[in-house]
DNA sequence: TTACCTGCAAAGAGTTTGCAGGTAG
DNA sequence: CTACCTGCAAACTCTTTGCAGGTAA
């Protein structure tokens, strides 16, 4: 089916234009029932091989970025070498695989309430998030 | 007190000959009761401030991560900003204060036992973290 | 037509590496 | 003495920015 309507409307609501460029990066983020995970570099490979478009890195760093601040994506912190991006925008936990580097959705039923018994004076608890590392049996 | 001889022992444990900035460098990270956090920038500029050596900073990045790679040193994600250092290698969970960037550590006591209700065939678990946000209130 | 967008290349930040002179053992 | 280490600067990787030509409205 044809979602260019939806694409057009998250692109106008985040201020952008909904360009040729733009409707295939939606397409591939948007365009899917489940969490997508990624990194810059990885949807721009999927972008090279995909698209017919030629689509430079500087739109897919400014449109990624952009989503992010409206809300429609949300990095996730696993290392410092590279940033993870995930189109599942609420709180959750993930499972990161460290022998492939791949990230996997936990839903909230499957990690028991998180109960934190210390607070620190004049904060406000914004997120908790846990990160469960998996690697290979040898 | 002079607890040169433990750097000492550190340092060549991990490979490395101790010498006058290394063992400078071991003072900041080693020398205390209690859990230090750091990331590569805030540790140079202690250095420059407190010590009459000159370290360079290659020095300081391959000191670090020879530490890491030891296990003397833990190395924490919170975002891809920079990297995060703990001298406290157990598996602990923290407190991100995102007006300030400040890592606090939590004791395992101060979070309830996590259960995860998920496994992954083949995979071994190998850490499970907990990253609690929080800001000022405004 | 006008403002915004694109691709490119250059600039930035954090980190790593290569090298010539210096130091621990 | 020899192998390892230091500081410096250059190189690298990931990300952001500036700019001249192109496109949506």
């Amino acid at each position: 089916m044809n979602n260019n309507h939806i694409f057009t409307e998250k692109l106008r609501t985040s201020g952008l234009r909904p360009t040729r460029q733009r409707i295939e990066i939606c397409k591939l983020l948007f365009d899917r029932k489940d969490t997508f995970h990624f990194t810059i570099n990885s949807l721009k490979n999927i972008l090279e091989n995909n698209s017919s478009e030629k689509i430079s890195l500087a739109t897919i760093y400014n449109t990624v970025q952009t989503f992010k601040k409206k809300g429609y994506l949300k990095e996730i912190s696993i290392n410092s070498d590279k940033s993870y991006f995930d189109t599942n925008v609420l709180n959750h936990h993930h499972f990161f695989n460290e022998s492939t580097n791949e990230l996997i959705d936990l839903k909230d039923s499957e990690v028991e309430n998180i109960k934190i018994k210390k607070t620190i004076p004049g904060k406000k608890v914004k997120s908790i998030e846990v990160l469960v590392k998996i690697a290979n049996n040898k």
